[in-house]
DNA sequence: GGATAATGCAACTATATCGTCATATAACGA
DNA sequence: TCGTTATATGACGATATAGTTGCATTATCC
């Protein structure tokens, strides 16, 4: 048994932990980033198809795909001049169907007590 | 065929939801929150309990743990001159595992690599 | 080689957020 | 009532981030 472990309270994450996943979950805090990603969910894309897509302008489109890509999110393939990009983590289609369907029972909930208190 | 109906094709989210979606991811981007919500994980804590845990400010700790609550993702209760915060969504815990198992995995991979290419 | 198209990158502005300090509110006890 | 304890809130400076503009780079076609 190698000596003693620093015990850390078995749950406890460190502050480096904490910091790498407030990262991944910053980089889903943008509309913007969540709306490529979900074009993203029917398909890779070339930049191109994104940009037209979101009626946004072309950098601002790449500055946020270099964000998901450094976070892991998604990848890039070339193929002559076009970028296709794709979901490289299963985790991002998970994570956004846990929300969203959590958001809508939340509002569904409220619906119910906003209609029940007439 | 209708002139151009923005075929919505079935899984695209409105801005509204992406922006719902996105606040709630914002409220699990800081270190500070994701800690706090750490130690929540253990049970129930008074404020007084999460500053001295953090070794924060408490205006600090306080202000965080309303972006928590606005987010509903914790809850109050008011006990006397205490205010006890516990855990009010259990997603938080699904979401916080998913993100670290993830990581971990990631970076288990990214050792391997590593060491297959010494 | 030269022109054009798709993408990436740097600098800038505007806005948002973190953390701190000082102060306000609220509950309890004397 | 007054004073103490626990928490919330408002103002402020420092930093970070989104979106724009302009330019650089790379691949394709002539």
């Amino acid at each position: 048994m190698p000596a003693k472990k620093k015990s850390v309270s078995k749950k406890e994450l460190s502050q480096l932990a904490l910091e790498l996943i407030a990262g991944r979950f910053r980089a889903l805090s943008e509309p913007m980033r969540l709306r490529l990603l979900n074009l993203l969910m029917g398909g890779e894309k070339t930049v191109g198809q994104l940009v037209d897509a979101t009626s946004s302008s072309q950098a601002n489109v790449s500055k946020h795909l270099s964000v998901l890509r450094e976070a892991g999110m998604i990848a890039m393939r070339k193929e002559g001049l076009s970028s296709f990009c794709f979901i490289a983590d299963p985790i991002v289609n998970e994570l956004c169907e846990m929300m969203c369907s959590r958001l809508r029972e939340e509002m569904e909930s409220k619906a119910q007590a906003f209609d029940a208190g007439i």
